[in-house]
Parts: C-alpha cells; sequence; structure tokens
DNA sequence: AGGAATTGGTTGCAATCGTAACCATGGCGA
DNA sequence: TCGCCATGGTTACGATTGCAACCAATTCCT
C-alpha cells in the first residue's frame, strides 16, 4: 500500500556492542514516525487526488465540515494546526469559493467561517473515502490487535497531549 | 510535556449529525500525526539542545553509530529517510568532522561513511539520553497499555509497512 | 566490445513551513 | 477615558523539503 517508505535492510548486523548502542528501527519515536509518514502520505493522496487538496486545507474543510462554523482560532485548536497554517488554508479554501468568511457583529476581530454548498459537497464526498481508508486500515489487523492498538494509542495520548 | 500542540476544545459539540459527518479528533491518521508530532518534537529537542542536530543529522549519526560503516544509500533504507535528505545530513555532519567518507575500491560510485572520534562521542552521549526518553515515555503508562500499545504499533506496522 | 539501462549520490528549484513581527480590535485597570 | 496587555488573524523571511534533473560509475544485454 505505502510505496513512501524504503524497505528496511534485514540482513545487515550490528557491529556494535548491544548496550552502547540504540537499535533505531526499535526506538519508539522513530516508529511512530515512520508508521505515521506512510499512513498519512497514502491518506493525503486520497484527497490530493479527488479534491486537489493540501494536508492543512483537508484538516480544515474536515474541522468546519464537522463543527458547521468556526473561527480561525478554533479550527487551529481542534485540528492541531498551527494559526499561520489555518490562515493559508483558509485563504486558499476561499478562493476555491469552499468556504466564506462572514464578519462577527460581536467582535470584529473575529471571522466566522462556514462552508459555501461546494465545499459542503466537498466534504461530505470526503467521509466516507475517510471512513474506508480508516476501516481497512484496521481490517487488515485481527480483533485482538485491533483493540490492543486502539488501547495503546489512548493510554500514549492521555500520558503525553493533554498536559 | 508537549506545548506543541493545542488542546483540544472540549466544550464545542458538533452540529452535525454523526452520520454525515467525520469526527477529526478520532480518525486514525489524524491521531497518529498529532501524538508522533509532539512526540517526536519533545525529542528532537534533546538533540537539538544538546548536539545542535536537525532530525536528518541525529538520523544519520544515529544509523551509523549502530551499524559502524555504511553507505549513503544504506542509511536511507535504515532511516527512512529519502537520498536528498541523507546526502544532505551526511555533508552537514562531515563538515562538522562528525564523520569521514572514505571511496570505496571496489565501486567508485560508492562512499563508506564512518564516524570520527567526535562523532562517535556524541553518539554515544545521545544513546543513554534517547533511552531515557523512551523509558519516560513508557514508564507512564500501566504496563498492560504499554504492552497494548507495542502489540498494536507491532501489528500496524506488519500490515501497512513491509509491502 | 559497446551502447542502454541501473545505481550511488548531488544539486537546482519551487513549494511548504515555523518563527517572529506586525496590524487591528478588544478587555481591563487606574 | 486613557494607556497597556491580550487576542484574532495576516504577512515577510529564512530554513527545510521533495521532485526532477543531473553526473559518474557500473552492470546488463546482445
Amino acid at each position: 500500500m505505502s510505496q513512501s517508505s524504503q524497505s528496511q535492510s534485514s540482513k545487515s548486523q550490528p557491529s556494535k556492542s548491544q548496550s552502547t548502542t540504540l537499535a533505531l528501527e526499535n526506538f519508539l519515536p522513530y516508529r511512530l514516525t515512520r508508521l505515521t509518514d506512510a499512513i498519512s502520505r497514502d491518506f493525503s493522496q486520497a484527497y490530493r487526488a479527488r479534491l486537489g487538496l493540501t494536508r492543512p486545507e483537508w484538516r480544515t474543510l474536515a474541522t468546519i465540515g464537522q463543527f458547521g462554523t468556526m473561527t480561525a482560532t478554533e479550527i487551529g485548536a481542534h485540528s492541531s494546526m498551527h494559526k499561520t497554517k489555518v490562515s493559508r488554508a483558509v485563504a486558499s479554501l476561499e478562493t476555491r469559493r469552499w468556504l466564506v468568511r462572514t464578519p462577527d457583529p460581536q467582535d470584529r476581530r473575529v471571522e466566522r467561517l462556514t462552508l459555501s454548498k461546494t465545499g459542503q459537497k466537498a466534504y461530505e464526498d470526503m467521509v466516507p473515502v475517510a471512513r474506508s481508508f480508516e476501516t481497512k486500515l484496521l481490517d487488515r489487523m485481527k480483533p485482538k490487535e485491533r483493540a490492543a492498538l486502539l488501547e495503546g494509542l489512548e493510554a500514549l495520548e492521555r500520558t503525553t497531549l493533554t498536559e
């Protein structure tokens, strides 16, 4: 599925003693980035091919699609994106006419962002694609493994993310 | 630990029906990238602060440190990096005099890359740091969760990575 | 033996990204 | 009400990235 990462050279053996050495291929941060890069690159192909979106644009679309109307700051908070990324993604979606800005009458610094009809269509087009991508990913694992992954991820998120 | 990702807006509720909507925060590719970004950013701070290395440079150092002597292509294969990344990282480590290139007498396209004494020192300096980073990460989880994470990750790697 | 295709590695270029600086508005205390 | 800090959002800039093109050396095929 993923051609993005090269294959491991499975034959080469360490020439240094175990204790002085770190096995990169077993190192958790490395494993996570490698896995994540491959998966998110595969998935990004889906929305890039289908909608011509970049990743920040997809996340922005997904967030507004999920909640209906949001401010740029809220989008950033919900999709873990820096505000400059959100700003540029919003600008790009706006020129595509997939979203509309309306000034907030209460606070003129704020812009309320809403999907246009076209943007909404695009979102609704992508939801089943995303769902099936995730399903395919999980369905290749045994039920026990799948459960383990979700439990483990949740635990790691709990201890790592929310301060 | 990680200030890199913003906190979730835990109060906002979806304004769309469940079925038409995708909950980004539960979407596996999103969860993985968010988690991975946070972790690898935290870890990168460690080697950036200590050694002044970028991520490709750290991976290169780690790979040569692990195997002793390698070619650029082998480094890329073992650390999942594009050859241009490896090329630039090697060049940078070379100007620091942390590694040495020696031409391969058998095949003059190839360069054999070895750590200098200084580079070796730097590597040996980082190994315990990396180990303790990983340990700290895992030690905050309950044993059962830790086991689940590792089992789940392995399974996902198995079905996703190795074609 | 002698091109054609492959491999190892580097470089140019355009796109993307994060940091910091910035502008405008709003909240707040004296 | 005035000044000051905080907030929402955009932009300029340098650094990093991936892709494609490239050069040199090797292997393959006939």
